[in-house]
Parts: C-alpha cells; structure tokens; sequence
RNA sequence: GGGCCCGUAGCUCAGUUUGGAUAGAGCGACGGCCUUCUAAGCCGUAGGUCGCGGGUUCAAGUCCCGCCGGGCCCGCCA
C-alpha cells in the first residue's frame, strides 16, 4: 500500500489552479507547487501568476488575487484557505486534518512508509566490481555504497532488484597478481588476504613499470615501490629477486593471461582461482560489514568459457561493422556512425563532433587472441540483456570510463539491443587531499582500516556512556561505524568528487551517520517510556512551529525517494536523512513528550511513532544502522 | 589540442533538475544550556563579490555566451 498525502495536495491543488487558469483565460499553462518559505505564508505556494502577468500584460497582484478567489479549495484535501501574497497564490493546509493525514497514514504503513509504484520490470545494478588484485578503498567503497543504496531505491520502488559483481578475473591486472604469485609460490598468506595481495600486486607492477619506463617516470614508480618495501620488506626483496630473473616478465604474464583466457590449462586455472578467490573472500567480509550483499558474481572467466563474449562477436560480425587487424577485432564505430543514424544518437549527435572527439574504432580483442576488458563487456552486457533478461541495468561505473560506456551502448546497438536500456551510473572519485589514490601503486585508504579507525573512535566515546554494558560495545560501535562511513560516502552529489579526511568521514556529530542514529535512537527512547502508541489522538495539540515542520518532513518521503529515483541521486535521501534527524532533534528540546499534558502527550506520540518509522524507512535504504541505544 | 565534469562562508557540502518570496547546514572560532524523554544534543554570535565578465527575464546561485582555475577521458589498460 502506498500513501502519500503530501502529493495528493501538491497535485490537487495545481489540478484546480490549472483548471481555473484555463476557466478564466481559456489556455493551458504548467503549474508548479512548492513549500512556502515561511508558515506565515501559507503552506504551499505557486508563482504562476507571474507567467501570467507577462501574457496577459497585468499586474501579477492582480492575477493572483483572481486565481486565489476562484480555487476551489474544498476540492483540495487538507486545504483550509487560499489566499495571494506578492503574487504568490498560497494555499494555507488545515493542519489538524493534514497532520492526522501524515501521521496515521506513516504509522499504517509502517515499514512500507515511502514506497511508490513506479514500475514491476527486471532491474539489475552492476556495482562494486573493484579488480580482485587489492583490498578494497575508500573508492571502490562509493561505488558498492552508491549502488547499493540506489538498488535499496530502485525496490522500493516497485522494480525487480538483482545486485551484481563482475569478477574480473581474467584480465592483465588478474594476471599480473598470479604472475606476481607463481614466482612467490610458498609465501606465507598473512593476514586479510586481500590486504596481502594488494602488497604483492602493486609491488609486481611497480616492478614491471620500472623496467619499462625511464627518466622522470621510472622515479615515481621507483617511490611506490619504495613505500611498498618499507611496509613489507621480505616479500617485496623477494619477489623482485624472483622477477629479476625472469627475461621477460611482460611476456610471462601475457602468456598466463592466454591461458587462463583459454581455460584448457588445469593448473594456470587452478591458479588464477586461489588468487582472486582469496581476494574475492576479502572483499565479501569487508562488504558484509557495510551491510552489502550481491546476488550474484559474475565471473569474466565463465563468461568466456560459456561462449557468451563468441557470441556477442557473431552478433557484431553480422552488424557489418567488425574489423580485423594483426589478429585483433574491433568495431569499425566512425563507419557505423556514418552509415547509421541510430549509432550517431547514441554517440551524441552529429557526424562531425563524432569525427573529432571519438576514436574511430574500439578494439576487443589483443593480437595474441586474448579479450580485451571491451570486449569481455559487451558479452556480459549480451549475458545481461539476453542470458538474465533484464529490462534495465545500471552500471555503476567511475567517471573515467564515460566514453568506454559510451562505446559499450554503441555496441549494443549493433547487436540489436536498446542501448538506453544500459545506463551508466557515473560518479566521481574519492580524493585523497595529498597522494592521489592508485591500486596500481598500493596508494589507498582501505575501508576496513576506515571501519576499524571509527569502530575505536566510536568506542572511546562509549566509554563514557552509562547503562551500555560491556558486551553490547562491540555491536554498537560496529553500526555506528558503519553508518558514519556510508553516510560520508552517499552524501555528496555522485558528479563530484569526495575530498576525504579522517575527521569528515569520521565525523560523529551533526551532518553525519552517527547523528541520524542518534536522533532515531531517541525515537525508540521515548516511544519506550511512552508505551503503545494511542489508536486515537488529537492531532490540534500539534500547533508549535517544529511540530508543524517535522510533519512536513515526514510527508517528504515518498517524493523524496522517487526524486533519488528520477535524477539518479541517491544523496538527496541522505540529505533528507539528516534534516529530519535535525527536526527530530529540535523538537525534543522545545515539545516534552512523557511530561506532556493529557491529550498533548498522545498526540505527540502518534508524531514520534511516525518519525521513528519515517527515519528509520530513510535509515534502512541508506544502509546506515538502526540502534535502540547508542 | 578536443570532449565531458566541477567551482557557493576559512574548510567540507546542500540549494542549479522545473528561474520565484530573507542563499542554508556541518566542521573550525566565540558565548550560553545537563536535579527535566540519551549533551553523539539544543540555543546564540561571527563569517558570503554564489570563480570572473557579459546576456535573457518582472525575477538569475539556478538559463545562454565568453573567459579563468581544477579534475577526468581521448590505450591491442580497466
């Protein structure tokens, strides 16, 4: 069930104003509806007269006055009066009635409070997919956090929801790992092994870049591979012994990458599966700790095997468009997008910018035969669209590889599937204020090392709490570390960066995940003392200003969620997480709840009780942790 | 060089989607509030040429054009 009694005033009242627009001037014009700014005002507002005033040549004033005479507010709900302020035409609410409206329709739900019906189709988001060659940081964190919450979204929403992983397992950077582990075959695993591997992984390829690069460069790797050695000086001495002895080192892991690719090779596929299946288990615990679970991981390797990236390659051999070069396939995209209109829209546009600022081909395949990570993604995207027969999919995917995504829709054009069902759920980097952050150079924050920093600082503070025993520490320190590190990286616009520092992302007071806890902890506080939540209150003993805003706040939700929904920004939830948490905050300062007059006591209950569920319903999308004590 | 993204208080960010009523929070600074539902809180003070310059409009942080600064992409890497 979905109510929503916000949006059937908003929607009422811009059907009425249009319609008396259309009575008294005879023509169609949008109507928009927001909060007043200030309550003296009313409770929602509209500008529209000043569109009007430019068409009619009249006094805004004057128009709205008309438009304000002629509503037909009793056809509204909750409306009580409306009336023209500097050529606003306000609505003013009965707020008893909307206040009852919100609150009992928010308490009737419950958990379902701010769920919408916008479609039932197949929806899959793509996200996490970090390389299993290190730990995972505080970037591939945004991703698995963006992507699980805008998942969380997506279901509430109606959608047929399945998290997924690409495992890629199969490429250089895979390679280049069990390479760096053949040469160390009996070392020790110590430790997280995801942590250990991302040692041995950037330490190989600071290696290898080594003997590729000179001057200026050669330095910079020089130093990373210095910084590696300081933090693990026996494998990094060791491996590069072993490495030095090989010729060829590029070759040796080129070589691995073919035959995994092949997948004849028992051993090199025996391999390649301790390894990523290590890391892989390292990101599994780390993620289940953030509250993030997939449905499935999806194997590059078995992808290959299972003839799904041959079967993409048929698909664009009978496109036309396939090309050969020194045993290499690519598609030809500057002549499809000459010869095709449809590719010239999905490539933005016309043929000229195409020519100028997009690489004429786009290469699958290597000369030795190998896929490319191009080419293993357009089987997967056939897999996704063809295999599970999904209606859409996200992919959630760093800003860096917005004309790869671009390549890949165009792809999908040629083998006859709808690109706009594949979007790309772009987002930018986390920064680091001073190094920037590399896998490749073992340059990272990992996210365990964030979760296990909060979990202390949160600790210390518990110190100084009474009535929290002892065992329960552990528990709530871990939530709360949680759901300040999700808070931290879903807060922030996904089109910008996140600068982080120790101090925001750990930050435990306002504007945080840990204050939003907090004031949904004090929900359950009173609601506690209060016992059962009255059937029956009287919502007119709600009159102070923050009781007023907070019900607001809680009829925002289901807009709210759909708005994440539309503009593809989960953060906004966030926002409004916080602001709520704000309004829940304020309003225990000012209204007594327990201590309240009969009658003042009920009806402040029943508004708990609906802010309770309202944050928690925001808190449970979020990821961010329900606590009954903190 | 070309394309895309970002620029709002000392710092980190909302507000730009759909132009609308006094540009909002937090951190940091300063000053108050715990015999009263959890002080991870609340109240107050200080702090803004909304990068710069034009334009459109009754109205611009928001839309358009130009510039400046930062980032990313333009690989048989991913």
């Amino acid at each position: 069930m979905h109510l929503d009694p916000l949006n059937e005033v908003r929607r009422a009242f811009a059907d009425n104003l249009s319609k008396v627009i259309k009575d008294l001037y005879s023509f169609d014009i949008k109507v928009t509806v927001s909060r007043v700014p200030n309550l003296n005002f009313g409770d929602l507002g509209s500008p529209v007269a000043f569109e009007l005033a430019k068409i009619l040549k009249k006094e805004p004033n004057e128009i709205s006055n008309q438009l304000s005479a002629s509503l037909d507010v009793s056809s509204i709900p909750y409306a009580h009066s409306s009336d023209a302020k500097g050529g606003f035409v306000n609505l003013k609410l009965n707020r008893k009635d909307f206040a009852k409206a919100v609150i009992d329709s928010t308490i009737k739900v419950g958990p379902d409070f701010g769920s919408s019906l916008i479609e039932r189709s197949r929806v899959m988001v793509e996200h996490t997919s970090a390389n299993p060659v290190h730990p995972l940081h505080v970037g591939s964190g945004r991703n698995a956090v963006i992507g699980d919450t805008f998942a969380n979204i997506l279901e509430k929403l109606g959608f047929e929801v399945s998290r997924h992983y690409l495992v890629n397992d199969s490429g250089r950077q895979a390679s280049l790992l069990v390479y760096a582990r053949s040469r160390l075959p009996d070392a020790k695993v110590e430790g997280k092994p995801d942590h250990w591997y991302g040692v041995l992984y950037a330490a190989c390829n600071c290696i290898i870049e080594l003997k590729k690069r000179r001057g200026k460069e050669a330095e910079e790797w020089k130093e990373a591979l210095e910084e590696l050695r300081k933090r693990a000086p026996d494998l990094v001495n060791k491996l590069e012994e072993e490495i030095n002895k090989d010729e060829n080192p590029e070759a040796s892991v080129a070589e691995l990458n073919k035959k995994y690719q092949e997948g004849k090779d028992e051993v090199v596929k025996a391999m390649f599966r301790e390894v990523t299946e290590a890391v892989m288990e390292g990101f599994k615990q780390t993620l289940e700790r953030l509250g993030i679970r997939h449905d499935a991981y999806d194997w590059e390797s078995e992808l290959i095997w299972g003839g799904w990236i041959d079967k993409a390659l048929q698909r664009l051999k009978k496109s036309g468009y396939l090309e050969k070069e020194d045993g290499a396939y690519y598609v030809n995209l500057l002549k499809a997008a000459e010869e095709r209109e449809d590719i010239r829209k999905v490539l933005g546009g016309n043929i000229e910018e195409i020519r100028t600022k997009m690489p004429p081909v786009y290469y699958l395949s290597r000369s030795d035969g190998t896929w490319l990570y191009t080419g293993t993604d357009v089987g997967y995207s056939l897999y996704k669209f063809e295999g599970l027969k999904e209606d859409k999919v996200y992919n959630v995917i760093g800003v860096d590889q917005k004309l790869a995504q671009l390549q890949l829709r165009a792809a999908m054009a040629l083998m006859g599937i709808d690109p706009n069902k594949l979007v790309h759920f772009s987002y930018e980097f986390v920064d680091l204020p001073e190094v920037k952050m590399s896998g490749r150079r073992g340059r990272y924050v990992t996210i365990d090392e964030l979760l296990d920093e909060a979990k202390k600082r949160v600790k210390d503070l518990l110190k100084e709490r009474v009535g929290i025993e002892e065992k329960e520490v552990e528990e709530i320190a871990e939530k709360v570390a949680v759901g300040a590190i999700r808070y931290a990286l879903i807060n922030v616009i996904p089109s910008k960066k996140v600068i982080f520092t120790w101090d925001r992302v750990l930050n435990l007071q306002e504007n945080s995940g840990p204050f939003i806890q907090y004031a949904y902890t004090r929900t359950r506080g009173i609601l506690r003392k209060a016992g059962e939540v009255p059937e029956e209150f009287d919502a007119s003993h709600l009159g102070e200003e923050i009781e007023i805003e907070l019900i607001y706040k809680i009829a925002e939700l289901p807009e709210t969620i759909r708005n994440c929904y539309w503009l593809m920004r989960p953060d906004i939830l966030a926002q409004y997480a916080n602001d709520l948490a704000m309004l829940i905050n304020k309003f225990y300062e000012k209204c007594p709840v327990i201590a309240a007059p009969k009658g003042v006591r009920e009806a402040r209950t029943a508004l708990v009780k609906a802010a309770s569920i309202a944050l928690g319903n925001a808190m449970d999308i979020l990821g961010i942790p329900r606590l009954d004590k903190m």
